[in-house]
DNA sequence: CGGGGAATGTTGACATCGTCAACATACACG
DNA sequence: CGTGTATGTTGACGATGTCAACATTCCCCG
């Protein structure tokens, strides 16, 4: 409709087979997403995806890529927004990661799932999730100029900054958190234990 | 030899199925953990496995279940050491659970990949990681008493530590960290970083 | 404008996998 | 000693990822 209808015979099948792809990882978790499955929602054969990815590793790298790249974008939206001072807008984008992570349990997963998704490097990937850790370093390097975080190679703490958030949706993901602990309160404790860290000593 | 050498047809079968599948997984990923693959190297047929557990799942959690135990008990063990302050033996810990991570990578990645492995709940291993998490939170609350950590819900406190670990252990195992960081560089300061934010904050 | 080659999609087939049912064997206990 | 049960084996099945051979559609060049 909107692009043109039919180009070669699906129109943009590699594109329609990322989302279908992601969309069913939403739905059934990442058992429910096979070749013949994803043709079939998509009105294709189940060889088809082998004409634009060479293996069903690569078409799950491309989703996973794409969620690397949402949450970057989120996490740079919020970037902007009307916040209060600017330490409570480094709080509210810890918040925003974990939340992300919640709201796409299954697609998370599967962007840290090397085990089933990569053979080995995999470029692509590990440009997207750089993207991802360049935005965060710019964030911290910013915040280490106006004195609120100490100083120190930026990208060294944006590591640790990562590992916190990561950690934290990774074990409510995985359920390993007991269902009784409220969870904002919980990933407020965890960015906020985590920003007291990396203030300057002085303070 | 040791044991009784024959007890029914093998001697215990499902502990060595357990073991043989733990060293499978280290030595050549979760993909070439396979029922025929686990039966050839004990000798034993590729149903074999299903007298002792229903599922191969059931098999790759009673794996992870090991896994969260040997950690556990790994941290307990240094909890004991001859370390210099109480403050130091406490980043030791954090050193360690991720040297423990990064010595068996696959291992690792098992114990945390539910959506390879649970079906839902899986008792078992929540008791495992369940067991780990209060020794944490054993260990923060007597450093609360001597007043390292700040007061505060013991429990809370060991997910914020644990959140910081496990998410160090897993970048560093996704490959999601620069080669060029010296990794215990990185841990050192991460554990440092997440002890300053949980110390007592007039200090 | 028409034909040919490349891009795209389909079908059939294969090896491998997890799993079940039927069968075989060995141990334990009366 | 014999019998039942625990343990192990074999054959088979459906599902899956993937490849090769074939079919169709698009695009571009003469």
């Amino acid at each position: 409709m909107a692009e043109r209808v039919h180009a070669y015979h699906h129109g943009d099948l590699r594109a329609a087979l990322v989302e279908a792809a992601a969309a069913m990882i939403s739905e059934g978790g990442a058992a429910s997403v096979t070749m013949r499955a994803i043709g079939g929602r998509l009105g294709v054969s189940r060889a088809a995806p082998y004409r634009h990815f060479p293996d069903k590793t690569a078409l799950l790298v491309a989703v996973a890529v794409q969620g690397f790249d949402r949450l970057r974008l989120r996490l740079e939206s919020l970037a902007g927004a009307g916040a209060p001072s600017r330490v409570d807008r480094l709080l509210r984008m810890g918040e925003e990661y974990v939340r992300f992570a919640l709201e796409h349990p299954a697609h998370y997963r599967l962007m840290w799932g090397k085990e089933a998704i990569a053979r080995q490097g995999e470029p692509e990937l590990r440009e997207a999730a750089g993207a991802l850790l360049e935005h965060l370093a710019g964030i911290i390097e910013s915040h280490q100029e106006s004195g609120e975080i100490a100083p120190g190679d930026p990208r060294t703490r944006a590591y640790v900054a990562w590992s916190a958030v990561h950690g934290l949706a990774s074990l409510l993901i995985e359920g390993q958190i007991d269902p009784n602990v409220d969870v904002d309160e919980l990933t407020r404790q965890t960015t906020r234990t985590l920003l007291e860290g990396l203030r300057p000593s002085g303070r």
